[in-house]
DNA sequence: ATAGGGTTAG
């Protein structure tokens, strides 16, 4: 009964292909005409329903088309449906075997793809010169040198080195394993000589920085294609060999090569990397006569030229005419913002981005984070620390890099405690994770800490660099730690063998100047093998006016002006010093000075995020929506601020003019509006955070630290270069900034 | 069917 049954229950797999009908008979197939336009893993199923009903499963024809789709498509990921459709096959042909082996190859885990040669070799099958190249670009990719030596031996046993095609693997799988050697040996050994061949040894030698070797080899080939030109004009980009890049494009036009969209990626990438913007222009305008303009990976390469080169206008013009934006388009305008400093537009760019539904990367956030950390805006900050362990955990492969940034986002939106949690919870610590970590200790003047961690890093085996420490001297010179100071500059010589960087010398002449050692501070100058700059001479300067030493003030007030001619801040410094002396007539005199050059002050501003909105407030500000408000705050803080038995310094007038104009009365200063605003907006109790551009005054900083005690809140203030911990009346950096 | 461009940002 069971034989007489019709042959369809017999499972169709086991007939052999002979069985398959015609090609030509498959090829125009309903089923598998719908095949080549599927676009979803769900329609890719229906389809697959769609052939067993049709018995078309039967044929391998149909089945390798299937399972090569799912190896290949764009469009969606098929390899485990694949496997499981090859699973279900009990006599593959090596066309099906060659397809699943593109497939491993393809597939994160590449060298999968030797285990399953493996099977098919235990079954007695041989593979063919199709083979190779997929098991050979399996171990390229996986870095899987000893197997690829193994494959290597099979393909000579089977005598497969002769095909041209297996020949181009074996060379570019020993040149991604870094054996350029061995790479040569095989090209070498025969006579085969082909573009291909050549261009994966070019690439080879410029990722080595060899470009010369890869010239030659580069001359040498006897006829070019794009591809060869496009490797080698990479190589030279690569090597921030610019010039040459572009000299070897104009060539390429000149032999009349065909440009294709590497090319102009390439070459737009070379012009904003060396600043060749006319040129950017004029391959622009190329890419406009080739057709090339609608090309989505173009048109990102010239937003990011025309944001490095500062014209922003003309980077939105391109992003606003891109039909269909990636996240590549979103990243690199973002990026442009925030090259410029304009974290504002930086971060309303990304709203922008997040409303439009696309979903931001890693790289999107390595731009936004900084721009959080500028403006303080530490909601959008929490915000995308919540984003990145939610969405990108475990996919993007820079999660170092991005907990890094989290730690310095944190530190200057001055939650110190947060950035710390990060740091504790980070599993793979790179030697800049550390060194965010003792900068923001540094910063929020808890140097203790900042030592601690260094400890804790050498004992992690973690060896410190030169950034390691600018962190711990600013670390002693933001607490004013002398003694430990010169110890750890001794020892970075001594026992690092680090060279102090001007940096290094400007923390150690900054502590020497506030402990009023100028000799030992001068000695220190002379011992530079480099010319001071203007920080150092500044820092020198303030510390004359901390010690009332007008003579010294005068000399360093030279070599900054001499040094910064056009920076307002030297003379206003130096003036505020001959104020204090009361030496009239030399204020009067700069302040000529400065009316003649025509040199306006950079206003004073502070922000507060409320609501995940950064407010910012610039002096005497009044276009506040919440104008009214702020001003009735003020009022009942000075009402307070006299009860509680504060007197305005006035003798600090004319230091005024250093950070911030002077305009009626002190409570219009910035921070103080901000504060103001904080005060109403918030529940008691809050702790506020205060962003500014310049240093704080000696009135604002006396009138914050009551401001924390009358109203019981925790203020913290970030100021040009340090925090500021506002608390019960105290401030953490004990008067001394 | 198969090989070569670290295809755009940072």
């Amino acid at each position: 009964m069971i034989l007489s049954s019709p042959p369809l229950t017999v499972p169709l797999c086991f007939l052999p292909s002979s069985f398959d009908p015609p090609y030509d008979v498959l090829r125009t197939h309903p089923s598998l005409s719908l095949l080549l336009n599927c676009k979803t893993l769900k329609s890719l199923r229906q389809i697959h329903s769609q052939i067993i009903k049709t018995g078309l499963h039967n044929t391998n024809y149909a089945l390798s088309k299937l399972i090569e789709l799912c190896v290949v498509s764009p469009h969606f990921d098929g390899f485990l449906y694949a496997i499981s459709v090859f699973e279900t096959i009990q006599e593959p042909n090596l066309l099906i075997w060659n397809t699943m082996f593109r497939g491993h190859a393809l597939s994160s885990d590449s060298v999968s793809a030797l285990k399953l040669y493996v099977d098919m070799v235990s079954l007695g099958l041989l593979p063919n010169s199709y083979t190779f190249p997929f098991l050979l670009k399996a171990c390229a990719k996986s870095k899987a040198l000893m197997e690829g030596e193994q494959i290597h031996g099979q393909v000579l046993k089977l005598g497969f080195d002769v095909y041209l095609y297996v020949h181009a693997s074996l060379i570019s799988m020993y040149v991604q394993n870094g054996r350029l050697e061995d790479a040569h040996k095989v090209f070498d050994g025969s006579s085969e000589r082909n573009v291909v061949s050549y261009t994966a040894l070019i690439t080879g030698y410029a990722s080595r920085g060899d470009m010369e070797s890869a010239r030659k080899l580069f001359d040498e080939i006897p006829v070019k294609d794009v591809v060869s030109w496009n490797a080698m004009i990479s190589g030279y980009v690569e090597n921030g060999n610019f010039k040459e890049a572009l000299e070897l494009f104009k060539e390429m036009m000149m032999m009349n090569v065909r440009l294709d969209e590497s090319t102009m990626v390439t070459v737009v990438s070379a012009c904003a990397q060396s600043g060749s913007i006319e040129l950017g222009r004029h391959v622009h305008s190329l890419i406009d006569d080739y057709g090339f303009g609608s090309s989505v990976k173009i048109v990102n390469a010239l937003i990011g030229l025309y944001s490095k080169c500062g014209e922003l206008e003309t980077a939105c013009g391109l992003f606003e005419g891109l039909s269909k934006k990636d996240v590549i388009s979103w990243n690199t305008l973002i990026g442009g913002y925030t090259h410029m400093n304009l974290y504002k537009e930086a971060l309303s760019l990304f709203r922008e981005m997040l409303r439009s539904g696309e979903c931001p990367d890693d790289v999107t956030m390595l731009s936004v984070l900084p721009a959080c950390a500028h403006l303080g805006a530490i909601d959008i900050g929490r915000w995308i620390h919540v984003y990145i362990d939610k969405k990108l955990k475990g996919v993007v492969t820079n999660d170092s890099s991005l907990r890094t940034s989290l730690i310095d986002m944190y530190a200057k939106c001055g939650d110190i405690e947060a950035s710390h949690q990060v740091f504790n919870s980070m599993i793979n610590r790179s030697l800049s994770s550390w060194n965010a970590m003792i900068f923001g200790f540094a910063m929020h003047g808890r140097a203790n800490a900042a030592f601690d961690l260094f400890s804790r890093m050498k004992k992690n085996g973690i060896e410190p660099d030169d950034i390691t420490f600018i962190g711990l001297l600013s670390a002693c010179s933001h607490s004013g730690l002398l003694d430990l100071g010169r110890h750890i500059f001794k020892s970075m010589t001594d026992e690092y063998n680090i060279t102090p960087k001007l940096e290094h010398y400007g923390c150690m002449i900054d502590l020497l100047g506030r402990s009023g050692l100028f000799k030992e501070a001068e000695e220190m100058i002379s011992t530079m093998t480099m010319e001071p700059d203007g920080v150092i001479w500044c820092s020198l300067l303030k510390a004359c006016k901390m010690h009332g030493n007008l003579e010294l003030a005068e000399s360093f007030a030279q070599n900054l002006i001499r040094i910064e001619p056009e920076n307002r801040g030297s003379y206003v410094l130096l003036s505020n010093i001959y104020a204090s002396a009361e030496r009239w007539n030399e204020v009067a005199k700069i302040r000529t000075i400065l009316i003649d050059k025509g040199m306006k002050k950079v206003p004073g501003c502070s922000s507060i995020e409320i609501n995940s909105v950064v407010h910012e407030f610039i002096i005497g500000d009044k276009f506040h929506p919440q104008n009214r408000e702020i001003y009735g705050m003020l009022d009942e803080m000075d009402v307070l601020l006299e009860e509680a038995g504060f007197v305005p310094d006035t003798s600090e007038v004319l230091q005024e003019m250093e950070e911030e104009w002077k305009e009626g009365a002190l409570r219009h200063h910035s921070e103080k509006l901000a504060i103001a605003f904080g005060l109403i907006s918030t529940k008691p109790g809050t702790k506020l955070t205060i962003v500014k551009n310049l240093r704080v005054c000696r009135n604002c900083h006396e009138a914050t630290k009551l401001i924390s005690k009358i109203y019981k809140r925790e203020i913290i203030a970030r100021d040009r270069t340090r925090f500021h911990h506002f608390k019960d009346g105290v401030c953490s950096c004990n008067d001394y900034w």
